[in-house]
DNA sequence: ATGAATGCAAAAACTTTGCATGACG
DNA sequence: CGTCATGCAAAGTTTTTGCATTCAT
C-alpha cells in the first residue's frame, strides 16, 4: 500500500505522488531521470506534468523516500531508497549499473572524515569499469 | 612556462587557453567553475567569451589537463590534474573542499570491480560531512 | 472549507553550437 | 596564408518558479 507509505514519510497522498512513487517501484531499472518518469506516466497516460515530477522527486528526496545521485554530468537519476545503503558500479561500456556494498569501504571513510576533524554524513562512490578481458 | 604545457597536451597556445590554464594555476581555490573563471578573466579585463571557456575547459580535459567534477548536481567544477590522485571531502556547512587519499580504499575499489568481473577505470568518491562537535 | 498540490507556461541556470572574424604557426 | 580558435548571440538542456485552479483532508 504506496498510500501508507507517503503517509509515514509525512506527505499527503495524492494523484501525482501515487503515480509516481508506482513509476520508481514497477520499473524495471531502479535508476531512473525525471524525464524517464515523466515519460513511463505519459505513455500510461497519466496527466502529470514534468514540473510536478521534479518537485515531487524533491520532496521524496527530502523525506528519504529517494536518493538523488549525479553520476555523470547533465541530469540526476533517483532511485528508490532502499534499507540497505550500496554503491554504484557504472560500466562505460554498457551503461549497466551495479549496486555493491563494501564494509571496509564504509569503515574507513568513517575513519578519513574523523582524522579531519570531521563528522560523515553522506557519500557518494561510483566506480567506472568496463568488462574485464580474460587474456 | 605553460606555453609549453599546452604543446605537450597537443593544444595551440593561443591567448585565451593561455589565461584560462593561468588562472587554474593562480586561483586560491583548486576548484572552479567555468562561470568561476570566466569571472576571474572579466575582473583581470581579459577578454575572453564564456562559451570560450566552456570549450577550453572540454579541451583540457580531454587532453588530460583538467579533470572535472559534477559534485552536487547544477554545474560541473574543474581542477589541474595533479599528478597524484585524491578523493574529496566537502563540508555540508562551509563548502570547504578537503583533499585526501586512501591507498586501502584505492585497493578495494580494484577488488570489488575486479570480484565483478570488471576492470576499474576510473571512480568518484565524495564524502559529505559537517564539523565534529566535541561533546 | 481551507491550505496544500498541480498544471501550464514562462523563466532561470548551465552548456553547446553556428557563423563571421581574427589569430597562431 | 591556411587553418584553427574565438566572440557573440542564439539555441539546447535540465530544472525551477509564478499563478490560477483543483484536490486531499
Amino acid at each position: 500500500m504506496e498510500h501508507r507509505e507517503l503517509k509515514q514519510a509525512g506527505l499527503r497522498a495524492t494523484g501525482p505522488r501515487l503515480k509516481i512513487l508506482d513509476v520508481l517501484h514497477e520499473s524495471d531499472d531502479r535508476h531512473l531521470s525525471a524525464e524517464d518518469i515523466y515519460r513511463h506516466l505519459v505513455e500510461a497516460d497519466e496527466d502529470v506534468g514534468l514540473a510536478t515530477v521534479y518537485r515531487v522527486l524533491t520532496q521524496f528526496e527530502e523525506a528519504g523516500l529517494v536518493r538523488r545521485h549525479n553520476f555523470e554530468s547533465g541530469h540526476s537519476v533517483f532511485e528508490l531508497n532502499s534499507p540497505g545503503h550500496h554503491d554504484h558500479m557504472v560500466c562505460l561500456e554498457t551503461g549497466d549499473v551495479v549496486e555493491f556494498l563494501s564494509e571496509d569501504i564504509e569503515r574507513l571513510q568513517r575513519e578519513i572524515a574523523d582524522a579531519h576533524g570531521f563528522e560523515l554524513v553522506d557519500h557518494s562512490l561510483v566506480l567506472y569499469v568496463r568488462p574485464r578481458r580474460n587474456e
